[in-house]
RNA sequence: GAUCCCGUAGCUCAGGUGGAUAGAGCGCAAGAUUCCUAAUCUUGAGGCCACAGGUUCAAAUCCUGUCGGGAUCACCA
């Protein structure tokens, strides 16, 4: 399935026999041969270090070993030439008909090309999105829910098994905040004049339903009652509103959780004190006092005992409270019984997404990790960083407090949702990212969204232009696999043909390195070969796909952009992007 | 003061867990449309990979320090 595997498990092969020949030292360590595309194609399709790597192990020189070890990879079938380069790198030229046949493995595999099992059906929990509930989701935490949906379809895609999970954070103050905003506005539902939203309260429009909700729902029952009365209730029928609410957001931006959970839950039902409790078992908690912080103090700051967390013995600065000063528990004690309810139900590998604002907090939560698993799971914390929103180069403000902050929906409105999603993958997690609302809804080259999609489409017309171009002609998939694909031999025809067979290898390197960027690089990437390919037509009559008077040359090429075209779609789909055959 | 992230072409950024002569887009300069969508393509100029040490066959990449930019910093969430 996976060329390169393939071909670095011929290479260890090798090396192995050479070992037990005695042509080679025995026990020799294999573990940091590489077998890969050298960067530079002029140097091969597929290039190792292992000449290198053995060099010191077996005290030889690495040229020798490696003119050894090519006379042996020369003389396999897929190989057409095989070279001593540099210091001792051995360089492998394929021979073509093992990269063209690999446009049939494309067209039967269709979409799956690339799918794998590297995962091994492994456990893992992708955190993301986890908006506290009480407003609609605005630009900000566009990036890290689309950063996890993407991140999540891929690693189901090497073999996972992902659960997409939501932590509610339900049980805060915040909450209490919400529950009297709501208020306010149920009051205002039932007639009452509200003039304008207390400093301290949500004054965002959204809430006004809410408010005719809990009035149609209650009638005037809470009216003129004391706040202890009503709270609760009114707290968990706006929070569940809320919850709707962003679940409509999400849903616009085709992301869907498996599970949604409640961290009031892990108040309500003990579980806070039986997560401390496992960590209190290992000693890591007691009482004590923490220093001062550095720098400037805050106003308030008071000496104080307080229950910790021993995190300084896992890399943690210090050790963090469990308690408030009122004795309830921070949030950080819900985090443990949370992560802590994650690892008991089985999850070994955890994924949690935050906003770069909460970059103080990663460590004591995989200290948290670390103490319940003794060492055995581990937990990713993946930040992703600001979105600068911009008109025109001009910076546009958002601020969840304010009310008037610009919402996930009215960017999803104005560009679209494909667009919004593949934007927000193209820099990595942790690099700062700008969004410029001109720039994107352009139909250019400024718009990666769209030339990847542009390519997309033109193998699409060119397929349909085939068809009316031969009569009849069979541009069905099970046509296109018997074509004569040697006749692909054009060098820019095998350009194509070797990057879309690195797509099995960048699906798993970007999965397990937890980049989904590395998608949308490789799609402009490949999409810009295509482009180029196709405009050499315009000078070389000869390397148009469709060739009027040579259906078998014509068949052929169909038969690679189809595969193109396919891997451009899986490649589409992992982000979450619908390709498009018109445009 | 501390922690985390960033520093690569004029601008915006890639650089596959250490590989060979550091890449792409925009912008700039010069070109290509009787022809499958020029919504594109071709060529060129442009670099002390922030700086200084270290690790090794090999460093933009790993380690240490310095300088610049951003985020955060007891009990908030």
């Amino acid at each position: 399935m996976n060329i390169f595997k393939d071909f670095q498990n011929n290479i260890k092969e090798i090396i192995t026999k050479l070992s037990e020949e005695g042509t080679l030292e025995r026990d020799l360590d294999l573990a940091n041969i590489t077998v890969e595309p050298p960067r530079d194609p002029s140097h091969g399709d597929v290039a190792t270090n292992a000449a290198m790597v053995l060099a010191k192990q077996t005290k030889m020189k690495p040229r020798d070993i490696a003119e050894i070890i090519g006379v042996k990879i020369r003389a396999l079938d897929s190989v057409s030439e095989v070279e001593i380069a540099g210091p001792g790198f051995i360089n492998v030229r394929f021979c073509s008909s093992l990269i063209q046949k690999e446009v049939i493995a494309i067209i039967e595999a269709g979409l799956d090309y690339g799918r794998s099992t590297i995962g091994g059906g492994e456990m893992v929990n992708v955190e993301y999105v986890s908006v506290n509930p009480t407003g609609p989701l605005h630009v900000g935490h566009c990036r890290g829910a689309v950063f996890g949906d993407a991140l999540s379809t891929l690693l189901d895609h090497v073999g996972f098994a992902v659960t997409r999970e939501y932590y509610i954070n339900d049980a805060g103050g915040q909450i209490d905040v919400l529950a009297r905003s709501a208020y306010l506005r149920y009051l205002e539902a039932l007639g009452e004049v509200i003039d304008e939203i207390p400093e301290g309260l949500y004054p965002g429009e959204y809430l006004i339903p809410v408010g005719n909700a809990l009035a149609e729902k209650y009638g005037d029952k809470w009216k003129n009652k004391p706040e202890s009365e009503w709270l609760i209730d009114i707290r968990d029928f706006a929070t569940d509103k809320m919850m709707d609410l962003i679940r409509e957001d999400l849903d616009v931006l085709g992301i869907h959780h498996d599970v949604f959970f409640s961290e009031l839950s892990l108040h309500k039902n003990g579980d806070i004190q039986k997560g401390l409790e496992r960590l209190e078992q290992k000693g890591l908690i007691y009482q004590g006092v923490l220093e001062p912080p550095k720098g400037k103090l805050p106003d308030d700051w008071e000496v104080r005992p307080q229950t910790l967390f021993k995190s300084t013995e896992f890399g943690d600065d210090v050790d963090r409270a469990l308690k408030k000063s009122d004795g309830s528990w921070t949030y950080f004690a819900a985090d443990v019984a949370y992560h802590s309810n994650k690892y008991d139900r089985g999850f070994k590998k955890q994924i949690d997404v935050w906003g770069a604002d909460h970059g103080g907090y990663v460590k004591r939560v995989q200290s948290v990790l670390k103490a319940l698993s003794d060492g055995n799971a581990e937990l990713d914390v993946r930040l992703c960083q600001m979105v600068k929103l911009l008109r025109d180069g001009k910076p546009a403000k958002m601020s969840k407090r304010s009310g008037n902050f610009i919402t996930l929906r009215d960017v999803v409105d104005e560009v679209g949702k494909d667009v919004v999603r593949f934007i927000m993958l193209t820099r990595k997690n942790d690099a700062a990212l700008e969004f410029d609302f001109s720039r994107v809804s352009e139909q250019s080259k400024d718009n990666p969204v769209f030339y990847v999609q542009y390519a997309h489409a033109r193998v699409h017309s060119v397929l349909k232009k085939a068809q009316a171009a031969f009569n009849n002609i069979d541009v069905s998939e099970a046509s296109l696999i018997k074509a004569p694909l040697s006749l692909l031999n054009d060098e820019s025809e095998l350009m194509l043909l070797k990057t879309m067979i690195n797509w099995p290898r960048i699906v798993q390197s970007a999965a397990l390195a937890h980049e989904p960027h590395r998608i949308s690089y490789y799609l402009f990437d490949l999409a810009s070969q295509f482009h180029a390919l196709w405009n050499k037509g315009n000078d070389r009559v000869d390397l148009r796909f469709i060739i009027e008077d040579n259906e078998q040359i014509t068949l052929a090429r169909l038969a690679m952009i189809k595969a193109f075209s396919i891997i451009i779609a899986a490649g589409l789909n992992l982000l979450g992007v619908e390709p498009l055959n018109e445009m």
